[in-house]
DNA sequence: CAAGTGTATCAAGTGATATAATACACTTTA
DNA sequence: TAAAGTGTATTATATCACTTGATACACTTG
């Protein structure tokens, strides 16, 4: 129960990832659910830095990369805003989407599931989905 | 193309993960698709190492795990050998699958994807195997 | 002007990974 | 019995990614 709420999204750190990618991940997790509007404020550097208990260098290197995606747009002496182009959402979305299917794919084959032993694997979730 | 192949196995190693972890996974991942027959002998830690270029330690980091998991079984002096036990086999097979099926699902959860939407991507994908 | 933004830089520490060298216990084989 | 080849352990060293802490600068708002 390591939980942190601000800025209407929810953090949850650990060590088992690299503490910079875990903030990526859960903001960009927050815009591509909608858990969060699009041109809304998310908290300064220094404010979620504080409120993480982390260091703002490491709040920043996920902005940036948040920013390089173009998820982000931030003005210099007013703050980091999520972006208001839909589109751009929905192909990050669509691209993470994408990834997430070819590892999972890739994973599989690498220890001889065939894409029929995959795919009886996923209906038998179906009856049960978490 | 910097692939070697030794004891009936392929190995690839790049620089994207630890070394250990990539001749684990590509060893199991020969185990598992059953290119290596069962209580067959695997190379020597040196052996491998020195066709890998790599570190005889790293090496034996990889084949330590091996054994954890029950894959092999190492006997002093003779050498490394692939399990006699099917089950076991079937047993990590299953595990790991579970695994990347556990890994893909939150993956897409937190990007906003419903049971449905993965459902229809699959589908979508039958039609156009990798 | 003051306070709050993003941004850049630097020094330092930590932990995982990998290398290199050496040594020991064991088994097989010549 | 001796030698060669096994797994295994230890130690020292090096590198790299990550993180921290501190400081400083440019900009915007009130």
């Amino acid at each position: 129960m390591n939980e942190v709420h601000i800025g209407g999204m929810r953090f949850e750190l650990d060590l088992s990832k690299p503490l910079y990618e875990q903030v990526l991940t859960q903001i960009r997790s927050s815009i591509a659910k909608g858990e969060i509007a699009l041109g809304e404020k998310i908290p300064s550097v220094r404010e979620l830095a504080q409120a993480l208990k982390i260091t703002p260098n490491t709040v920043m290197r996920a902005y940036q990369e948040l920013e390089r995606d173009r998820l982000t747009e931030t003005r210099r002496g007013q703050g980091t805003f999520i972006t208001t182009n839909a589109d751009t959402v929905e192909t990050i979305r669509n691209n993470l989407a994408e990834e997430a299917v070819q590892e999972f794919f890739e994973k599989m084959h690498s220890i001889g599931f065939t894409w029929d032993d995959i795919q009886q694997l996923i209906r038998q979730k179906g009856g049960n989905p978490s």
